[in-house]
DNA sequence: ACCAAAGCAAGAGCACTGCTCTCGAAATAG
DNA sequence: CTATTTCGAGAGCAGTGCTCTTGCTTTGGT
């Protein structure tokens, strides 16, 4: 019921939000392997070891860290295509909002951006409670795809015999009713939208590509053409 | 003339080997971020400050392996390429091959890959030394469409008249006679291939693709044809 | 052949890290 | 009002990157 249960409980989480974002501008500023539980508590006013209270340790903060990226990742998506959706753009315009909502989002936090699609910190595996978030973008784009399949246009990408049960069962499981070459490809697309803000932001095209911005919008409409969006 | 200069630079030059070697080794054990100095020079039998001799931070160790991991990995591609077009095959299946043996040395080194395609170490940027080795992988890639080009079979993908001066820049920049719509679609393949290479993994496939190596090579083949290697 | 210069390993030391444990104070629950 | 839980503080451990000084050894010029 969410009731007031005492100043106690209310410190607590007021505490914990503080510890969160104190991480998060440290994070922002330096990077998550820098990342020092020592630093947070100590702009905090507290010491070190009265943080162990609320975080059992760093690798626990980053997960939190991590969930509230995914969580925010997904929103910006979510709201760019509901934004595109709202102005009558057809799917494919969607897609390319969607896409370019999460570039404008990796951007901007690039080091939250590495923390969730870079290198995991070594030794770390992500814990369930992540799988829920992290599948937001993933959704965003499925439900773009939906929308052009259920409307008319959605061209079949194709799909070897060979992978027609694997497609088959990635369908079934987070993509009920698509086709299994569509959710194939959306599947693919979404690693490879990943690997074009990546190299973006971790500087592989820095002496190659100049306007980032344009050919990031072509490279998406590419992608959407891959999934079989319709180019109008 | 690479001459026997002395003992001393012969000592040098083993020491600095069996330094990388060694950091190799717990680098593939536990991923950069706790490569420690400390512990290299430990299994080395020396002390700590001994190893600054050789290397003037840890930053300047890992630059070194970020080096050799490009050098290695560009060598994969390319002896993946060789064989596959001493074999006769059409630049379609030399395309899907480098991509798989790109795939095959990062599921071999996985942190060294993390090292180079993952996200860089915070506070750091990559030195000019890198940027040759780093570009093998590439150019495997534009060698292959190349071939294709200048045999019959290269369909152009369509390229935004927006796009044009940024695509014929990169064209003339390292891919010099090709057509600027084909350099586009190549950077871009580049950095989608990365992405899937990334996604697996760093663990993004987990609960999602079950048959990787399947689902990987379809998936270079949507990248070939999407920089207009023909099917055939 | 000798001797100064350069290269090198070792050790001590600094400031920092994650994390554990104990202890006393405060808030809560019965 | 008392017993229990909850929390902050401090000390401490083992580890880190890096610097500086101290001697020893190899080198190169005379």
């Amino acid at each position: 019921m969410n009731t007031v249960r005492g100043a106690r409980e209310r410190a607590r989480i007021e505490v914990t939000a503080a510890i969160k974002d104190e991480a998060r501008r440290r994070l922002a500023a330096e990077g998550a392997a820098k990342l020092s539980l020592r630093a947070v508590a100590r702009e905090l006013g507290m010491v070190s070891s009265a943080l162990y209270r609320y975080f059992p340790s760093r690798d626990e903060l980053l997960t939190a860290l991590i969930i509230d990226a995914y969580d925010s990742l997904g929103a910006a998506a979510e709201q760019a295509d509901a934004r595109a959706h709202a102005a009558g753009a057809p799917p494919r315009d969607r897609w390319i909002a969607a896409c370019e909502a999460v570039r404008a989002w990796a951007l901007e936090h690039p080091h939250e951006y590495a923390l969730v699609y870079g290198s995991p910190v070594p030794g770390y595996s992500a814990p369930a409670d992540t799988i829920g978030p992290a599948s937001r973008v993933g959704n965003v784009l499925i439900g773009i795809v939906r929308a052009a399949f259920e409307g008319r246009g959605l061209a079949l990408p194709p799909l070897p015999p060979a992978l027609g049960p694997e497609a088959g069962r990635m369908a079934a499981e987070f993509a009920e009713g698509l086709p299994p070459a569509v959710v194939a490809a959306l599947v693919a697309a979404w690693a490879q939208l990943a690997g074009l803000v990546s190299f973006e932001l971790f500087g592989q095209f820095q002496g190659v590509v100049e306007e980032r911005s344009a050919f990031f919008t072509h490279a998406a409409g590419q992608l959407a053409h891959g999934v079989g969006l319709p180019a109008v």
